[in-house]
DNA sequence: TATGAATGAGTTTTCATTCAT
DNA sequence: AATGAATGAAAACTCATTCAT
């Protein structure tokens, strides 16, 4: 469970990819200088703790998905009831919506995204971890469901899986697109997503 | 209703992106040269046709969108009733899943996609026919389900949208991530989406 | 004496160099599409005329070049005395101001502009033949100034001939500068350059 | 009064366009490859220190005419009376006259060559400058000549000037066509200067 | 004969990476 | 250990020239 461990240099360096990322920088178009900028350090010491740029940049975002995971994870963990649980879920989505490559994100594409050459063995199992603690939260989501009788009949996990990430999608597509849907409320949004969740598990 | 009119010779230029990336290139990492070869142009003749680099991919994606709908919403026009409707998407889908920059990506993320600096009128108006006329896929896909007395209780227009959107969201993350779903089959997935709808909108 | 013959569709394409350089153009920097569009021709007309861009644009400087001094030869040549004859041509360098690659400028520079390699043999003749006609002008003005008994003193024909080019420079030099001689009208400038003369000649 | 100042590798740069010219180069065609190896440095350097190439030979041929104008300016002052001043100024000239963009050059054309887009307003300040700097070494010249009482009449301000700079621009233009004037000795040639100015002063 | 679409050689420019300090 | 100046390979882009029509 233990993840790969960090320098604080490394870190610095993380971070300043991440501010540029969540500034609206394209992971693909960051240029060396800019990381170096943004983290505050020079361009040659990137070179002393990452091999390319590619990875610093796959890494940051391995290393801010991880990061935001764990803090998504702990604050569902306060909640005591699904519905709470859920809400929790969709405020967390609001806060997280600034950046482009959030756990949001990751939630919605459920893992489409770090499409940033995942083509090595050690980048496809730091991968397959994210998405195993994203499958925690749902799990968790789950048997809270269960205990409260919200989730009656038994379907198939797989079912209940996707109802759960159906309806997380629907309101993290609200919000990335709000400007479409201007006649609904952040409210009525939580709240339909919410309903597909009780009637699709009922 | 007409969109902008393409020369035969832009078209060309335009399948020589779209192949690459269907081939699995990255649109923000394709060279120019590597357009004209797969083009079979030279290099130059795309600079006859375009501004830059960008202007041509940029293009190409919105292009291929727009075909790729129109087939969308071809094929299921031939089908009769909203189940036959629902299970053709899947089809579609299931057929679509190797083009990264297909169809069934503008459906899961339903806009999110090009985000290839959609920053110009021009392409901000050329983005908004899109989902339009995704909306007016679904809006047919709805109208049958009234008709057959499928889709029963009426909701909000939001809800009911979000539902089917969602729904098929659950498909097109089972076939891109299918590698995490093993035990699941494709007929199980399609079956569990439609459930989805069935009983969120019911 | 016979200058080279030129086709009138030589004579087109010249005159859509001539009209770019008069417009403002650098002659380095014209391109042939330029070329093509002011004469009004097809590109590979041009290269049905000529061998290269270079070709043609040395080629329609210099045939500018020919008909600016015939021009000018021929204004002169109504002007009866030296005086006449002098003002005459200080009324032809303002009038020719604007062209950039103008007779002024031969006479100005006396030879330095048509540097748009005149390597070859050919183009080294064509240029003598231009130097030729200018001497036959200022010839001629001597020889009013003799007649006339304004200029006295016979001094070297090289001293003779560099006082009539210094004056015109420094007419010249006023025209093409105006803006750092605010305070002198062109009057005071004519008058200037021919006072230059009469003593220097006296 | 003070230039902008340049740093060491600028510098560098300059002197590797200035070689180019001075081997005859024509600044409309130099590539920026050229610069690179003329200056010893890696064609990136270039881009770090300007912001393109036009940038770059402007730039460079700027620096050069104040260098050059510097080195005039002294060599004129270190010489007392009027006459050797003006001999100095012709054997600057002769020494010179490779350069094809020299002082030599600004002197005979008075400002026409830096044609080099001077659109910015920073260049036509520096322009500028440079004007002002050889009308004070036509002053100091004048100045001399008043004392010495060889420039007797008080002629208007901007006579005298264009005298000086007829004067100049016979020598010059004697230099740069010297395959023209075959039966003239530099000497000679030194001296029908001369007695331009002295006849047109006097 | 006249054309302009097509081309690719040759430019300008960028930027990941190195290495002397 | 940290830097950023320097580099050149590789990219975008231009345009003289060709050639099928």
């Amino acid at each position: 469970m233990r993840s790969i461990e960090y320098s604080q240099k490394d870190i610095l360096i993380f971070n300043g990819v991440i501010n540029l990322i969540k500034g609206g920088a394209n992971p693909y178009l960051i240029t060396v200088s800019e990381i170096a900028a943004s983290a505050g350090v020079g361009k040659g010491t990137i070179y002393d703790y990452f091999e390319s740029k590619e990875e610093v940049i796959k890494k940051a975002i391995l290393f801010n998905f991880n990061n935001e995971i764990d803090y998504f994870y702990k604050k569902i963990a306060t909640k005591k009831g699904f519905k709470e649980k859920y809400y929790e879920i969709f405020n967390s989505i609001v806060e997280n919506l600034q950046n482009k490559f959030s756990t949001v994100n990751i939630l919605m594409t459920l893992g489409k995204l770090p499409e940033f050459h995942i083509s090595e063995k050690q980048d496809s199992c730091e991968f397959n971890k994210h998405i195993l603690r994203i499958q925690a939260i749902i799990d968790d989501l789950l048997v809270s469901g269960y205990k409260e009788g919200i989730i009656k009949k038994i379907e198939s996990q797989y079912y209940q899986n996707m109802v759960i990430k159906s309806s997380l999608f629907s309101f993290t597509n609200y919000m990335s697109m709000q400007m479409i849907y201007k006649e609904t409320s952040v409210k009525e949004a939580m709240d339909a997503a919410y309903k597909i969740v009780i009637k699709s598990l009922n």
